[in-house]
DNA sequence: TATTGTTATACTCTATAACTATA
DNA sequence: TATAGTTATAGAGTATAACAATA
């Protein structure tokens, strides 16, 4: 090939564009891109480790560690599981969700002028392509 | 803020979608996304370490790991700049080109599933609309 | 025996600060 | 003095392997 798809080349470029400014609203808290998808995952669900490793694709000792550092910063909490005795389950503390909704709105702001040159229709038109992509 | 614009959303998640083929590409090679981005800036450039520092968005010291790292495994040069003697160029090896070329095949046969569904028509109104959000 | 989670270990990535060499 | 690059150091992120507790 070496000749890439121009769509596929756009995708590329505004993922790495988009990544961007995620790292950058992450980092204005001091934490990663990891640690902002914990923080999404974790604001509509408290699953066990393994879920949590799943969601993320990472292995469970890292994990451990991405959690381990949450809950240092008070951000998330452990907590037993009474189905079973060996799994944990873990959620956001009450700061956690503050933080994790402020985190929320500063990403959209900070992603407003991605699509700020678009009409009503022409983002239509995109939001519809994108859920065709990701079918 | 809270509810995020529809198209925001299909474009964080479609970037998630991206980076994780792209590592997924890298990975099999044994190299991080961040080693498949030098490779790939430096199929077409022969930067010197500053000048690929802000093409990565890194810092100085951060590249001067990576590169040695590259070096290591035989894909990357360094060469003294004649016109400056405390710049150095970093390009790729005989080795380096070919395995660029290689992943970069790679990475668009992976990424090719994503507009699979798309006509013809589709995918240039998707290009078209990515150019914009680039612009 | 198998599974859940943690720990020990090792390596990559990243930044800051201090340093060397050149300009 | 200022700039280019490296090195020293420290911490986060990641995986593999070994382990404890529970199933």
């Amino acid at each position: 090939m070496t000749e890439p798809d121009e769509v596929l080349d756009g995708l590329v470029q505004v993922s790495f564009r988009v990544m961007a400014l995620l790292s950058q609203a992450a980092a204005a808290h001091e934490f990663s891109l990891t640690q902002l998808r914990v923080l999404a995952i974790l604001r509509d669900r408290t699953p066990k480790m393994a879920e949590l490793a799943d969601h993320l694709g990472l292995d469970r000792s890292s994990v451990s560690g991405l959690i381990d550092r949450a809950v240092r910063r008070g951000l998330v909490q452990r907590e037993a599981s009474r189905d079973d005795g060996r799994s944990v389950r873990v959620g956001l503390t009450a700061e956690g969700h503050r933080l994790a909704g402020q985190v929320t709105a500063e990403v959209a702001s900070l992603m407003a002028p991605l699509t700020g040159d678009l009409s009503a229709a022409e983002r239509k038109r995109l939001g519809a392509l994108l859920a065709r992509v990701l079918a």
